[in-house]
RNA sequence: GGUCCCAUCGUCUAGAGGUCAGGACAUCGGAUUCUCAUUCCGGUAACAUGGGUUCGAUUCCCAUUGGGACUGCCA
């Protein structure tokens, strides 16, 4: 520990005079009163640009800690990298929470929830370890930093501010008032007292007892270009006064738990619950190899892929929810639950090592759901889908509820016979378009049998019931010689230009006697 | 290089000091069906390696190997 500086001074050293003192801060975030073992999480992402599914994993870990422990979730903003912020980024992260069903709760107590307004509460925590001699003003520039690390590098130490390294450790107040004579700001370091020979302990909610070094750097706490937190400094000043009780981050951040920890205890601050991820894998297609999913490489790892390609959303809560709560799909198939929502995780069983995402599993659950789905659900979601992400040719075929509804119908009346084929809503439509002349393909490689189709024209009836209808086909079958199912072939592929479709009689129905008779009548 | 984490079928996992190591997806075979999809039945498939501890280890300990994360005034 350090002489602490002059109120004056700390004003000087921070820009302005720091608005609360710890005390008013305790007043102003009370503690939440809450019941018994409710958990109070959040889901707190950067604004990049885009949602990735790592980010969806943890917010709904997050969310489903605090909903089935009726605690609260919040959607915190750490938008403190003011180099890389995008603008529309907020709104894709709200976006994608809400079709995700994902809803958080925003107290005005605890607030703001954008980190970039929550200077003040920052500021007044800086001061206060400025005040008592745990942090310090740094005046290294970005060019002695970095010769530092080279230095660092070429001799094989640790890199980073440290020790002998910490130049500015102990800095006097006459020599910081130079510098800031100068024009120079400073960036707030702690003063780290750590020692990496001693070790620490923490329990990791799902790793256990975990021991680390001591840390021994002096951490940015402010930044000197906009005067705005570290991830470090947000984490322990966020974390305390929004009362979280459970930290849920993905294991990049595991090798920083031992400043985690130093701060909180020098704070004297309880610390919160750490549940530290895996991440989620995918097997390179080129290499063969596992690795972290990526943005560049992985179109699935955004989450808008998912909305814009049509995966039904609950299906992928359903995905994730199982990878998470292992067991969830066991209970779901002995019908004990419904849904992962009534699904109880318990928190110590988040799996430890790296999933690798696994799109067939995420297909099965997707036919899945759907399979399990209304027919008015289904054709909601479809014409949803369509109207908000679909093209021309999407939205014209769901432009008509009543046929779409017919065409979607098929094979959904016995409930062990539901087809599972739909994945997903853009695939849905794709595989019924032969439904619609204008996006009907007829087969022009298939050998139809002119004499078979021309029979069955000569007996068919609309309104023949299916036994009626199917002794038709066999008496045409017998007729010309052929088998019944080399009869159903020819106007299977007459009709939808295709060789596997579902039932044949209710293409027939769902169609129409004009469509019908047109579409084998273009090949007479 | 340093620090830390992890290791059961192809994948996600269950599991306990003694189990035929269980389930799901995928895969393969059979039955049903007008094709496909369903549905039903069945099969193949795993405890990374080496040392301990123990009557006995895949389970506990250590090492090795392999995989991963971090090592920024990014989060």
């Amino acid at each position: 520990m350090r002489t602490g500086l002059s109120q004056d001074l700390i004003a000087r050293v921070l820009g302005a005079a720091p608005k609360y003192t710890i005390a008013e801060l305790e007043e102003k975030f009370p503690p939440r009163t809450l019941p018994d073992g409710a958990m109070v999480t959040r889901f707190a992402p950067s604004p990049t640009g885009f949602m990735h599914l790592g980010n969806l994993y943890s917010g709904l870990i997050d969310y489903k800690l605090a909903q089935q422990s009726n605690g609260v979730f919040m959607l915190r903003i750490e938008d403190t990298d003011t180099k890389r912020e995008i603008k529309e980024a907020v709104g894709i992260v709200i976006d994608s929470l809400a079709k995700f069903g994902i809803t958080y709760n925003n107290d005005e107590t605890y607030g703001p929830y954008y980190q970039s307004q929550r200077k003040d509460i920052y500021h007044s925590v800086a001061a206060e370890l400025l005040r008592n001699g745990r942090a310090y003003p740094c005046f290294l520039s970005q060019e002695e930093m970095d010769e530092i690390r080279e230095n660092q590098k070429a001799a094989g130490f640790a890199t980073g501010i440290y020790g002998e390294f910490a130049r500015y450790r102990d800095i006097t107040p006459d020599e910081i008032i130079e510098h800031l004579d100068n024009g120079e700001v400073p960036s707030i370091r702690l003063y780290s007292t750590g020692d990496p020979n001693k070790r620490i302990f923490f329990k990791d909610t799902v790793r256990g007892s975990i021991s680390v070094p001591e840390n021994n750097e002096d951490i940015v706490l402010i930044k000197s270009t906009d005067r705005l937190p570290t991830y470090h400094f947000a984490h322990l000043c966020d974390d305390h006064f929004m009362r979280v009780t459970h930290v849920v981050r993905g294991e990049e951040y595991f090798g920083t738990v031992a400043l985690h920890i130093q701060m909180f205890n020098m704070m004297g601050w309880k610390l919160p619950n750490y549940i530290h991820t895996a991440t989620l894998d995918k097997i390179d297609e080129e290499t063969g190899k596992q690795r972290k999913m990526s943005k560049r490489k992985d179109p699935e790892n955004n989450v808008a892929f998912f909305m814009q390609e049509g995966w039904p959303t609950d299906a992928l809560i359903e995905y994730l929810g199982n990878i998470l709560a292992p067991g969830y799909e066991e209970a779901k198939l002995k019908g004990a639950v419904k849904n992962f929502w009534e699904y109880e995780m318990k928190p110590k069983k988040i799996p430890m090592s790296g999933g690798l995402f696994d799109m067939k599993k995420l297909e099965w659950w997707a036919k899945e759901y759907i399979g399990a789905m209304s027919v008015s659900d289904l054709v909601k979601s479809v014409a949803t889908w369509a109207n908000e992400y679909g093209d021309e040719k999407q939205k014209m075929q769901v432009a008509d509820i009543d046929y779409l509804t017919a065409v979607l119908s098929i094979e959904r009346d016995n409930p062990k016979r539901i087809r599972k084929d739909f994945i997903t809503w853009k695939q849905t439509l794709a595989i019924e378009e032969f439904f619609w002349d204008e996006l009907f393909v007829p087969n022009a490689e298939y050998k139809y049998n002119a004499d078979v189709l021309r029979a069955f024209l000569e007996t068919f009836d609309i309104a023949d019931n299916k036994d009626t209808w199917w002794n038709k086909i066999v008496a045409v079958a017998e007729k010309f010689g052929v088998k019944n199912g080399d009869v159903a072939m020819d106007l299977r592929v007459a009709l939808s230009g295709r060789t596997n479709t579902p039932d044949l009689y209710s293409i027939m129905q769902v169609m129409g006697a004009d469509r019908v008779v047109k579409r084998i009548k273009a090949l007479l």
